[in-house]
RNA sequence: GGUGGGGUACCCAAGUGGCUAACGGGAACAGACUGUAAAUCUGUCGGCUUCGGCCUUCGAAGGUUCGAAUCCUUCCCCCACCA
């Protein structure tokens, strides 16, 4: 195996506060560093969709994600390359993440067929077909430049049983071989993606045999959030706390709800992504510390206040609950916009508060009233 | 004044004897969304209900029929064209 040693500064992870398996640290990328725990919009076509990278930075996001599947059908890596990487092709210059295109072996299971080589998709844009290996996913992501790549996987729903989920970890497993093969170590960082489903001894499994393969820059949690019942995801959680190292940053892929990032935290997780904030904010619902809130809801009609009382963002200091109300209903974009906005400001603004908790070595208690409250779901009509 | 067309649930609009509480849209209301095929999708949408049904509806009133939003009569409105 051709591991870079984990001493080399580029990726380096720094634990530097923590509370049973919660921990914050710093991870270092050559775009800068990351304190984590931290929550990583998702800009699958390279763009976080309506927000403009500088509010997001504003907002506190530090590292975003893209996806190698999607920019590989449109525009093309080589597209990205020539335009000087996906960093300045997006007017990013923060850390970028891309996913391999193994979620869309999930997403887009009716336009694929699945063996040993790779993975053929039928393309959702054109019909036109496409091959994907290990070998082929390694070569794009290294030509869009993200700091960080992550393994060709193959993920399956989350209530799959044993043998489904044996069958697509082994295989998963061999794949990571093949992209360690093919991977340039140096300039990105490669995560393997722990697979098993919600089966404690595949995950047990996978996770002790990617970390005997060698060093880690960071090792991701894979297959949840697909399905399962959260208990299966948060147990999953539990038993990958006691197997992976701790010295490395743990990405739990695809997380989440608010709720789900702090449970994440509390069991070890140091880095998240999620489509909800931006999905939910263009579907029309809010995060807020009172949860969910459905902005279309007829009580909001004449509603003053904003969205979260306690939230600083741009939506909540400058618009009313009335007024983003009234852009659903009259479907005008400002409204996808603003909502976004809040929910990506909101779930990094809970992070920071995590941050803080943990370096305050108070974070069991704080997370416990903010689990409190935020499940006691009232929105009292200010 | 004449001729022709039309009045269907919040709006638009199908339906010309039973399969119609009434196709489709929209609006409204409620819900879902977790490494984005998503500014998407689902449900409710006359009233009551012990969920089996019951009641009231298709401009109004009468009539034909076992049975009418659908056929007939009269009346009331709207639109187009002609005087």
């Amino acid at each position: 195996m051709r591991w870079r040693s984990c001493s080399e500064p580029a990726f380096a992870f720094a634990v530097d506060a923590g509370n049973g398996a919660a921990r914050a640290g710093v991870f270092h990328t050559p775009h800068g560093p990351v304190e984590t725990p931290a929550f990583m919009p998702v800009g699958t076509q390279a763009t976080v969709k309506t927000l403009d990278p500088r509010e997001l930075h504003d907002a506190g996001a530090r590292m975003l994600l893209a996806n190698a599947y999607h920019l590989h059908l449109r525009p093309g890596e080589a597209l990205v390359r020539e335009m000087g990487g996906l960093h300045r092709f997006m007017g990013w210059e923060g850390p970028i993440l891309t996913d391999s295109g193994g979620f869309q072996v999930f997403s887009l299971a009716t336009l694929r067929t699945v063996n040993e080589d790779g993975v053929e998709f039928q393309s959702h844009v054109d019909g036109s077909r496409h091959v994907f290996t290990p070998e082929s996913v390694m070569a794009v992501q290294q030509a869009l430049g993200a700091d960080v790549i992550m393994q060709f996987d193959h993920v399956i729903p989350g209530q799959s049983d044993h043998a489904a989920a044996r069958d697509a970890s082994e295989r998963s497993l061999r794949w990571l071989e093949r992209c360690l093969a093919a991977w340039t170590p140096g300039a990105q960082a490669l995560f393997p993606i722990v697979q098993g489903g919600i089966h404690a001894d595949l995950r047990r499994d996978a996770a002790q045999r990617i970390t005997a393969l060698a060093a880690w820059d960071g090792i991701a949690i894979g297959g949840l959030s697909v399905g399962e019942a959260k208990e299966d995801m948060y147990g999953i959680l539990e038993v990958l706390d006691d197997v992976l190292p701790r010295e490395r940053p743990r990405y739990l892929m695809g997380v989440g709800f608010p709720e789900d990032l702090i449970e994440g935290v509390r069991r070890g997780v140091d880095l998240f992504d999620c489509v909800a904030p931006t999905r939910m904010g263009r579907n029309g619902t809010a995060f807020t510390r009172d949860g969910r809130l459905n902005v279309r809801r007829a009580s909001l009609r004449t509603d003053p206040g904003p969205l979260d009382a306690e939230c600083d963002c741009t939506t909540c200091t400058r618009f009313s609950r009335a007024y983003i109300r009234h852009l659903f209903t009259a479907d005008e974009l400002l409204g996808l916009r603003l909502l976004s906005l809040h929910n990506v400001h909101f779930l990094l603004a809970l992070m920071r508060q995590a941050r803080a908790a943990l370096h305050e070595d108070r974070f069991d208690a704080w997370s416990r009233d903010w689990l409190d409250r935020y499940h006691s779901s009232t929105h009292p009509v200010t």
